[in-house]
DNA sequence: GGAGATAAGTTATCAACGATAAGTTATCAA
DNA sequence: TTGATAACTTATCGTTGATAACTTATCTCC
């Protein structure tokens, strides 16, 4: 924050500062839905602290879901990062697929309302969406795309760990999945009911990194 | 009063027979949220359904919350009834865990909208609840428990694995907890993503199966 | 067989929600 | 100065889950 001498009170926007309302309100709704959770933030509440009324977030999103997706893009997009450091600094593909797997999981215990409405909640009703928006059909950055993104990069990992000559008892494709839903089973299990008394956290992860690993590889 | 097409003629209930009502609710219920799923699912449906006004759910459910949880623990029971006749008629505790794990997939998949509310969904928002309800606080059948027992007797079979001899690679109930998480992140991904192309969904059961038991198992 | 008592249900209504329509005001280019 | 328009606001809609307060049918008891 350089020189914006202005006070928090936000009048209205310069003709060509739409954007940065935009991300205004997205910083409130991170706030919001982290806070509260998604459901339990509501428009009004999101408004408000950006200090504009309700109907105005439509200038800028379709949808409170497309809020949250934005987020979800945003917040994945630092996942993907690290996916991209692991396969810049780590040659050994399955040493890769262990440390996707951690970061993989620690990233989802670290924000699990992006986590939850990318790969668990998606509340999708879908039934019948509204058409007539104020907003096109389609922002050119397509959000909601990412998470999906993440779990192809695993395929891709196992393609080449194949492809280095370790036998696999699956197709790679498969074998990705069972090791995503393996590890999507730790982390939507802990961020989903984190009342419950599981055990330590660091061996589930470690734990079940160890299993589904052991698992894929064809040893005898 | 105009006399109402027959079709949906549902008098009054008798002096004691409130609990007839009950259950034409709980039906018409589990109909609209199999059909529509929870949330699309709205009081006033279910109450047109049953052909009384809307309020007159509340004097047999507190909320709509507590319509899902009678349903599951009607559902979940007929699973523990599964895991019930699997203790009678297997005696080797490996092969139980297996069956286990079997039928518990097969559930879970058959009865997705039970199993999200219970396993997965599990939206409570809890943030302030009402009060001065009508109902009393606590139904004595105490709905919405039968989903842990379930885990329970996976922790109970486990134990009695390793109490026949078997070596475990972690304590019961690390072991059940990652049995858990694995057979449950397959439920998760097929019920909550069924338009992704995943691969065959045998291969997944079986394949989990093989691999948190193979993982749990203490092998050289 | 009337008189309460009360189970079973109704109508009317609430506040809150997401979302839209239509009008208003500030900004900028010409 | 003007006219287009980006950036808003106010007013309102239809639904939702849920309550309050009133009504009606059924039962028991004398």
């Amino acid at each position: 924050m350089a020189a914006l001498p202005t006070a928090v009170m936000s009048g209205r926007k310069k003709r060509g500062e739409g954007h940065t309302r935009r991300e205004e309100i997205l910083q409130a709704a991170k706030e919001l839905f982290l806070e509260e959770g998604y459901d339990a933030t509501t428009i009004r509440r999101i408004a408000e602290r950006v200090g504009v009324s309700a109907p105005a977030l439509y200038l800028y999103f379709h949808d409170k879901e497309a809020m949250m997706l934005a987020l979800c893009d945003q917040t994945f997009g630092h996942l993907i990062e690290r996916i991209n450091d692991i396969e810049k600094t780590v040659s050994d593909p399955l040493e890769r697929v262990r440390r996707f797997g951690d970061a993989y999981a620690r990233f989802g215990l670290e924000h699990p309302d992006e986590y939850r409405l990318v790969f668990i909640g998606n509340n999708i009703p879908e039934s019948v969406r509204k058409i007539g928006h104020r907003m096109p059909i389609d922002d050119p950055s397509r959000p909601g795309v990412q998470g999906a993104l993440v779990f192809s990069r695993l395929v891709a990992m196992l393609s080449q760990l194949e492809a280095s000559g370790v036998k696999l008892n699956y197709p790679p494709d498969t074998c990705a999945e069972l090791c995503w839903m393996g590890i999507h089973g730790v982390v939507a299990a802990l961020t989903m009911k984190p009342d419950f008394p599981w055990s330590n956290r660091e061996t589930l992860i470690r734990g079940m990194q160890d299993i589904v690993i052991k698992g894929i590889l064809h040893s005898a």
